[in-house]
Order: C-alpha cells, then structure tokens, then sequence
DNA sequence: TATAGTGTAATAGTAAAATATAACACTAGG
DNA sequence: CCTAGTGTTATATTTTACTATTACACTATA
C-alpha cells in the first residue's frame, strides 16, 4: 500500500480499515488480520498498526480479544453511521475547500459533474 | 490562523497563499506581507514561512527580490492555470474517496446536492 | 503441558517538521 | 553613510511519527 507522506501513516491505516468494513470486505463479526501480518502486508511496524487500531478500538469499530485477534463489532448501526460520517466528512471538505475559492454552491455542482463526465470519456 | 495537525503547517501556509491570491485579496503584482509580519500573523516561525514561499517561488507563482519583498507574479495565466489545478485537485480527492466506499457517480452527485440543500435548510 | 498464534507494551534509535536565535545580503530613504 | 526594512541562510533544540527489537499476557490445540 502508497501512503501519502503527508499525513501519518496510522491515520492513513485506520481509513484503510474503514473501508474494508464499509465495503464489506470486513464483516460485521469478522476477525481482522493479525497486528503483526497487517504489519507485513503493509510493509510498517506492528506498532504503528497498532496506533491505527488503538484508535478504532475506543471507537467501538473492532473489539479486540486477547490471544484470540480483533474482530469487527456486530453493531450494524455503528457502521452505518460511520459510512454516513465518512461521506460527509468528504462533501464537507470538497464544499469548503472551493468555497474559500470563491466557487458557488452551483458552481461546485456543475464542476463536478463536468468532472465525472470528463472522467467518463477518457475511458472509451 | 488554526491549522490541521495531521498535515505539515509549512503546506498548509502555502495552500493558504494559493487561496489568497485566487480569490484576488493578493492580486498580480502585489507584494505579500514580509516574511516576519507573515510569521507573526500566522503565529509561526520564519523558517517554516519561508519554506512555504520556497516553493511557491520554485512555482513561480511569487517572485522574490531581495531586499524589497516577494510579489505575486504578472502572469495571470498562471494563476489561472492554478485555480483550475486547485479546484480538479478537490473533485478528484471526492470522488476517489467516495469510490473506495462504493459509492457510484450518481449517488455522488445526488449526495452533494443533498448536503448543499441541508446546509441551506440549517442556515434559515 | 508445551507450543504456536494472538494482542499489548516498553525501550531505544532515526527522521522530519517546527522552533528559537542569530547572522548575512540587499534596498530605499534620510 | 547610516539605518530600517526586506529576503536568505545556518545552527541547535524540541517534538512527533515511525522503526527495530524485545518482552509479556492470553488462547487454543496437539
């Protein structure tokens, strides 16, 4: 996995996780990888796998169990809300960010569809 | 001025400059405040300041004349040049953030102008 | 009961960003 | 010529993220 040497590679790790479970790679009940083979596979130290999941661990995303690994929670509102959050989270910084741009609410619209339909011809 | 602590303060400087000039508060040719004054305002050191200018001069976005100020470059092309990038640089972050949570063209779309209409309901 | 697999945690070291401070180079104006 | 204002650069220090390594605690199972 690339990281973006911008931002600290547990935050980027903890997204990462977020995703495999909102996308339902990671279901609901499931056991995570273990700390020292997610380590492996995304080629950084066990503690900073651990960082990332320390922080999913107080958000009640995964519970962990000693000796045993960690599991994603079996709340399916949790997750759902956190899905909900995510998006938001990423209108909310696209609407803020080309607003101090001086870009309009209908600007912001219309570029983006522009933007999508731009994406679609380059793949014919 | 608040900064995100997840994210290098000399960049966001930088991105803070960008906005400045795009939304004409620092116009072509214009002299940006001294670097001292910068670091006061912003409430940071001259060094971190001075790396942020760093590379919008490596960008010729500014000039630099020594003893007299950096000023914002004549070439309005460039600027822009720089707004289109800055603006298809947000939609782009949307849109692969919000694919990687499976969500589809369509419902990015629908979901914007949603979160554009809330913000207006909140606002009467 | 020994062993392999798991989470957890501590220590020490490295690298990058940011700071404080100082010095140097150039420009303009009295 | 001197001084104030400007950019530029360097050194030393602190902080944070990350790494390497080791050790400990718990679980399941052969």
């Amino acid at each position: 996995m690339k990281f973006d040497d911008k931002i600290p590679i547990y935050y980027q790790i903890k997204n990462y996780i977020y995703r495999e479970i909102i996308v339902g790679k990671l279901a609901p009940g499931d056991k995570l990888p273990a700390v020292r083979q997610l380590a492996v596979d995304l080629t950084v130290n066990v503690n900073t796998v651990q960082r990332a999941l320390g922080e999913l661990i107080s958000e009640k995303i995964i519970e962990p169990q000693r000796g045993k690994g960690n599991f994603v929670t079996e709340d399916r509102d949790t997750i759902g809300k956190l899905k909900k959050m995510l998006i938001t989270e990423q209108l909310q910084d696209l609407y803020e960010n080309l607003h101090k741009l001086n870009v309009s609410d209908e600007e912001i619209v219309s570029y983006l569809e522009n933007y999508i339909n731009e994406r679609k011809q380059v793949q014919l």
